[in-house]
DNA sequence: TATGAATGAGTCTTCATTCAT
DNA sequence: CATGAATGAAGACTCATTCAT
């Protein structure tokens, strides 16, 4: 593994634990064992490590959120997708830091949080074509969309919480809410 | 005005903008035009403002969600709490960030977050009693809670960004498709 | 004392010695014995250091040059302006560097270029006078200013040159010859 | 072109922008587009860059500010002497940043600036022989070295200054008052 | 109650240079 | 000849905090 990509990944795990703003450069330097000028080598600024990181995430979100889609079973597609995306966040907690950060945090740059929202496009199609069938009552897309996001992020956080153990039946539970919201009686 | 109320309005706006991290005290004290002593002599330390001022803004937060809640109408009564909440976070985007950081900021001690974490307990009785008379199904309520508040989060989240226009019917279907997953049937 | 002159009075003699760029803050704060913060709290920055220092020697700079030039003895009064402007650059050796570095470097802001440069008003003045009194021969007053100028500049780094001994004669000769260029015939 | 070439030409650019210290090595580079160690191959360190810079520079001086002196005409010999010298300056700005900052520049070591001294050995044989020749005073030789030296040095500043549109009647003005300084009456 | 001078640890970043390939 | 990874000291500047007035 070369110096970069412990920097990254040193990166990677010390915002994880800390958030943004309370990593510092120093810190990823101390903790990659890594020196001060080497990471000015590979990377222009603080910034562009966070970039490139948050890269490399987002290009998984895409494949990993429709992976093993069923053809034609709308309810099952969508447990599915729940669940796809809940083991992504909780796998990938640095990408669940990110998309929660991302609204409002001026460190990721705009052009970025573009990026990232276009991999919602797949979701937003799957609510649109359920709405086609009748499975959906014909709600406005983007609603539909950021409750189903939102549903899933309630939850990863109830996961998260150290305090609190989330078992299967809660989360088969939070699924089967979101579904009802959803549909057409 | 006084002083110290000054700073803890300044700080208040510069939260919201920058969050609590990129919020330095150096701003605060040029933003507010007030002198670096005075500060310290109101505060102890920069926590010690973020927590007065997260005293002042969850205080509210127990009493207006509750507010005008109807007596026995259980709809209704979802209706106005989701409304509450929306519009308390709307109109106090400070606590919004709050409510949203708390999770992760180690700038919060736990026995705030706990203390803030009370004020659920309201939210939490009334799903208890609807599963008792049978309107909703009988989740676990924790779920229920955070997904209730999720919902809540998220069309706030929609309503923030800036390049979206929010209507009220999207609000409307946001509270439907809210109250549906916690259906019985 | 107070911490701020000193920090000025530092940097005037460390870059009277290293000239602009050889001077780092570091530099300033371990002479004047400061601490690092004491200096941003006086001055916004490196630059605003050497700004006020600047404005503090030109200051000088134009009652100095004009000082006891006698009334009407056209010929006396160069002798004199030119050894105030002599004397003035030995004795402020700051002020010599500056006015050597201004044409070529950023480091000094245009404003404050300009600014210096309406000292040499009263210089072009006295040389306008010359030809009226056809003492001088019309030429150009920028020309004749800025060869004035550059001949007290000559004998000035001679002074500086530490292997060269400089001797009244050579300044009188100096004087002597500066003077002569400018002569009606 | 080879990148030593390249090297050397980049850094003459940069320093007559931006001087000497301003310069850094890996301004340099990313200027040049050779690579790092490429440079550490061809010098030894930054300093040998500058030195070998100078010497391309200073090894013209000497036959440029002689070239085209008339045999006997004391007089056109100083106004084409001048003007080889202005147009050197003008034409090479690294060797006029470079004679400017070599007084008290430490970048440049001593043994280079003696080496530079010795190309105004003919300048000086030239006032000697005036001298000789009853044409120019006896003025101390240094010293009306240095005149003459800054003489043309003040109008290749103006000649810089963008503001101020030099015209050939200047020059002559100043080639003018130049020589009347030294006449012997 | 209010001020602002003073502090030094810590921030991000740039620098000239070395070394293995 | 040429490359670029790696280094750590040094750069300017920000930060939260203390203290005397």
């Amino acid at each position: 593994m070369n110096k970069k990509s412990i920097v990254l990944q040193t990166t990677l795990e010390l915002i994880t634990k800390q958030g943004i703003r309370a990593t510092s450069l120093s810190q990823i330097i101390k903790e990659s064992g890594v020196a001060n000028g080497t990471v000015y080598h590979h990377f222009k600024n603080k910034e562009e490590i966070i970039t490139e990181l948050y890269l490399m995430l987002t290009q998984d979100f895409g494949t990993v959120v429709m992976r093993n889609i069923p053809e034609d079973d709308v309810k099952k597609q969508f447990s599915i997708m729940w669940l796809n995306l809940f083991h992504y966040f909780v796998n990938n907690p640095l990408a669940f830091v990110f998309s929660e950060q991302i609204a409002r945090s001026p460190e990721i740059p705009q052009s970025l949080k573009d990026k990232a929202r276009q991999y919602y496009a797949e979701i937003e199609n799957y609510f649109k074509a359920g709405i086609r069938k009748k499975t959906f009552k014909s709600y406005n897309s983007m609603v539909m969309e950021e409750l189903f996001f939102g549903n899933v992020v309630s939850i990863v956080k109830i996961h998260e919480n150290e305090k609190v153990k989330l078992l299967d039946k809660h989360i088969n539970q939070a699924i089967e809410i979101s579904w009802k919201g959803f549909l057409r009686d």
